[in-house]
DNA sequence: CTGTATCCGGCCAGATACTG
DNA sequence: CAGTATCTGGCCGGATACAG
């Protein structure tokens, strides 16, 4: 069967394709990458978090630490103490994601300025669109 | 110098990864990954791509396209003729963006069972609070 | 067929204030 | 120190109608 027409048959591949996009959304938003990041070599405190991550709030920092706890990508640990201390350290599962995803950044580190001047360039050719 | 405080040192690393981000950001919504995926083996026109992808609406597909083209990761041809015929290609900078995302997607495949089943813990051991 | 233009409802992130 | 509660504005995506 060579090159079927459109291939409507692999509606399965766009499911697979849905529900790893599914599990990707974790990363998707805009701080996730960059708290998990902070972690890599780590534990860290919740407000040396606050502060090792530039411009976040405290509301968006708590959510972004609970989804990742949630998913098993890293653990919370509360010392009972006065004043409190918590602390957030990555799970071996948060460790391989951000493996996979150096392959991503080495891509990204690679074609960053290409794709900046293909943005230009699409920019200036098309502006009297 | 072991283990520096909190390493305030590294804004730069933040900065850098920041940039990362920034080029991320061109797969981090919610059609980009769909569009290219389905573009991997062909070439396929507009409409093709709008049966392809399940549930994208013409507007978001134009713009995602747009996009795409605009970074660079694919080509758009347009055959003058009646009806007119838009070709949608990846370009080569487009496919090694797929290729590196295929470690991400491998990683999905072997951890999204286990990420599931670590929500479910969480849940039902969180419902509680 | 391949788009563009417009409206619009929902969600999400930020700011701020408050609490154990 | 480490959060929670509440309000709010803006952006994004879908629906719809229209055009070359």
């Amino acid at each position: 069967m060579p090159v079927p027409p459109i291939d409507t048959a692999d509606e399965s591949e766009q499911e697979i394709c849905r529900q790893h996009l599914q599990i990707l959304a974790l990363i998707g938003d805009k701080w996730t990458i960059l708290v998990i990041g902070r972690l890599r070599d780590r534990t860290l405190r919740f407000g040396e978090l606050h502060r090792a991550v530039t411009g976040i709030s405290q509301r968006m920092l708590t959510r972004t630490l609970r989804q990742l706890e949630r998913d098993g990508l890293l653990t919370r640990t509360v010392h009972p103490s006065v004043p409190p201390r918590v602390e957030y350290t990555l799970t071996e599962l948060g460790s391989t994601l951000l493996d996979s995803l150096s392959y991503l950044a080495e891509w990204a580190t690679t074609n960053r300025q290409q794709i900046t001047a293909n943005r230009r360039h699409y920019d200036a050719t098309h502006q009297g669109d």
